[in-house]
RNA sequence: GAUCCCGUAGCUCAGCUGGAUAGAGCAUCUGCCUUCUAAGCAGACGGUCAGGCGUUCGAAUCGCCUCGGGAUCACCA
């Protein structure tokens, strides 16, 4: 935080002058002083007590006085109950704030030359191919391509890389029942989205496998059974070993119905707004794991049984024995990925892989870096799974099968429709062409949507109701929005006077009556370059969407309580101007990271 | 059964490596548009931070136990 650094050696300093007492900085505790209080930074004394030799109360005032003495930025301090209050100058914060204005890099974290040829992968989205998106993929999606932002914004070069699950049974599933079921049926002939044609069948394979698995029970199999005997899954199976043994028409209809469905994905991505650097489908790449594992073996690390299956033992770790190749000598899930990993690393030389992947796979995740380890390849503490909760509807947990998801277009569509009808309701764009309405209400549907999501903690499972709609008030989206096109609005007012205009410098000698709501906007901006590192070290959009909340309402006082341009008060309109400014860039850059848009007027 | 995650206001969520009287939004109620956008601002109401024990000058935060919710532990992915 700013000023702390500093503060925390003054008062390492002001202990050894006054009571001959070293001790590190870091047992100095710091902290921004509360809103009730009076002050900038407020310094703990509790533990300082101690080893001064002072109770709190006489040391806070000793070391406050000190500090007024000493330090030229400290204007004076008060103490409560054991907390030293400091204050610092004002022309102290207004300094550093014209000074950050106009500094780009006080807000953009320059890329490290060094770690260029070192990037940072971030995998998320990875779908499979058998169906469209739902809000989980759209927690996921939303949280994957706001992580990448946020790494690249602290200085890092990243690669956002897509890993499609397209092949295995449940593609299998989808091509068996079209070509059961489909007559022909294509996204054109049907006008459907690519990817909501193959779920469809996908769904339509489901019901034929029940309707035959109650036909094996009703004639004395049991479940069990009847799971596995049913036809329709046999034949799905034989499909998928047709698949594998290269079957012309096999692949073809494999092909044309992927096809369809990454056509349908793009879609919805270009909805999102997210992309990605790389495609990765594991077609190409689940044969690589054998190769890791033929170095297993070699290292000792794995072992055969003597069904040719392969494992390796983490009982050592508190785990179980795990496979990794079958005894018909195909590959498991998670030999996949270690043979994906590994060739990421020697590809990329990556200096960090993130998986954007949900809680339910943190075992899976274990196992892996744990292997990896175990193969003593170094690179192995630089995989990180950044593991996200569940979005739960009141019903509880979304199932495909049961038909209870919230899909993910017909999310985004009623989300725009909500906006179009209150922005309508509001008479907000009675000016606007077309196109530009139509605009709007996607940023401001998008972006009610997305911040719903991306403000909770990526930790924490969260609920959506599909019966309430998302909130366009309070702490929301369009609030933020808002805000900006406000401020917007404002400079725009400004600039057709002369007198008050935007100008490129700003000079600090111009306005020392500064108000506490100004510096309360003037401390949250400079805030900034820490929230940023904070959330980028705890992988947590969610820090940067309460920060840009926080920062959006405070302009919000001010703009209540303060005129801004008054052509009788020229130095003051300037400077608030000037606040003004800086406030919009604040709020387009954080929500930028969140992959949200801010409009200039709504 | 074992392991992991979660439990904060009626509802949805903040609360950083322990610090002052636990904060927002929604909902309910009350004010404020003839000055820069009322998708706003101000106020009221609302809490045994699941419960207990412990560590500490100090615990929503750390440790242990109990209760409640969820996830995972496949020759599925």
């Amino acid at each position: 935080m700013l000023f702390e650094r500093e503060l925390r050696n003054a008062v390492k300093n002001a202990l050894i002058k006054l009571y001959k007492v070293d001790i590190s900085s870091d047992e100095i505790s710091i902290q921004p002083t509360r809103k009730d209080f009076e002050g900038d930074l407020t310094v703990v004394v509790f533990n300082l007590s101690k080893l001064a030799g002072k109770n709190p109360e006489t040391l806070g005032n000793e070391l406050g006085a000190w500090l007024v003495g000493n330090e030229r930025e400290v204007e004076s301090f008060n103490v409560v109950k054991g907390f030293l209050n400091i204050i610092i100058q004002k022309e102290a914060w207004i300094r550093i704030f014209t000074d950050a204005c106009m500094d780009e890099d006080y807000w953009v974290c320059k890329p490290d030359l060094m770690m260029a040829n070192h990037p940072v992968l971030v995998e998320y989205s990875s779908p499979n191919t058998n169906k469209p998106l739902h809000l989980g993929h759209v927690r996921n999606n939303l949280l994957g391509y706001s992580i990448a932002n946020l790494l690249q914004a602290s200085g890092n070069k990243v690669q956002k890389v897509n890993l499609i699950n397209d092949r295995g049974i449940h593609i299998c599933k989808s091509m068996l029942a079209w070509m059961k079921q489909g007559n022909g049926e294509t996204p054109e002939t049907t006008g459907m989205k690519g990817d909501h044609l193959v779920g469809k069948y996908y769904v339509a394979f489901d019901a034929i496998y029940k309707a035959e698995i109650e036909i094996l029970i009703n004639s004395g199999s049991t479940e069990e059974e009847a799971k596995k005997k049913a036809p329709v899954i046999l034949e799905a199976q034989e499909m998928l070993r047709k698949w594998e043994a290269g079957d012309e028409e096999t692949v073809a209809l494999w092909k044309k119905m992927n096809a369809w469905v990454y056509d349908g994905f793009d879609k919805s991505y270009k909805m999102l707004g997210v992309d990605f650097d790389k495609f990765y489908y594991e077609s190409e790449m689940y044969l690589l794991g054998k190769e890791i594992v033929q170095l297993g073996l070699d290292r000792g690390v794995f072992y055969k049984k003597q069904d040719g299956s392969v494992w390796v033992d983490l009982t050592e770790d508190g785990l179980d024995h795990k496979l990794l190749l079958r005894s018909d000598g195909t590959s498991v899930y998670i030999t996949q990925d270690l043979g994906t990993a590994k060739k990421r690393f020697e590809d990329q030389k990556f200096s960090r892989l993130i998986y954007v992947v949900g809680n339910e796979q943190d075992y899976h995740f274990k196992v892996l870096k744990l292997i990896l380890k175990k193969m003593s390849f170094d690179w192995a503490d630089s995989l990180y799974h950044l593991s996200y909760n569940m979005v739960d509807l009141p019903s509880g947990k979304m199932k495909s099968r049961e038909g209870t998801v919230v899909d993910a277009d017909e999310l985004m569509e009623s989300m725009i429709q909500e906006a179009t009808r209150i922005t309508k309701e509001l008479g907000k764009v009675d000016d606007f062409t077309d196109q530009e309405a139509n605009e709007l209400y996607e940023m401001i549907g998008m972006g009610a949507l997305k911040y719903f999501i991306l403000k909770v903690d990526p930790e924490k499972r969260m609920l959506f109701n599909p019966e309430e709609s998302i909130d366009f008030n309070g702490n929301t989206g369009p609030f933020i929005q808002y805000t900006y096109a406000r401020i917007r609005s404002v400079i725009r007012k400004a600039n057709k006077t002369a007198s008050i205009k935007l100008e490129e410098s700003y000079s600090s000698a111009d306005y020392a009556a500064m108000n506490e709501k100004e510096k309360e906007l003037i401390k949250q901006m400079l805030k900034f370059p820490f929230v940023l590192g904070e959330a980028a070290d705890r992988y947590s959009p969610a820090v940067m969407a309460n920060y840009v909340y926080e920062l959006a309402k405070t302009f919000n006082q001010f703009y209540h309580e303060f005129p801004i341009v008054d052509e009788a008060a020229i130095p003051t309109s300037k400077f608030r101007l000037l606040l003004c400014d800086q406030t919009s860039k604040t709020i387009k850059r954080t929500m930028s990271i969140l992959g949200i848009g801010v409009p200039d007027r709504m």
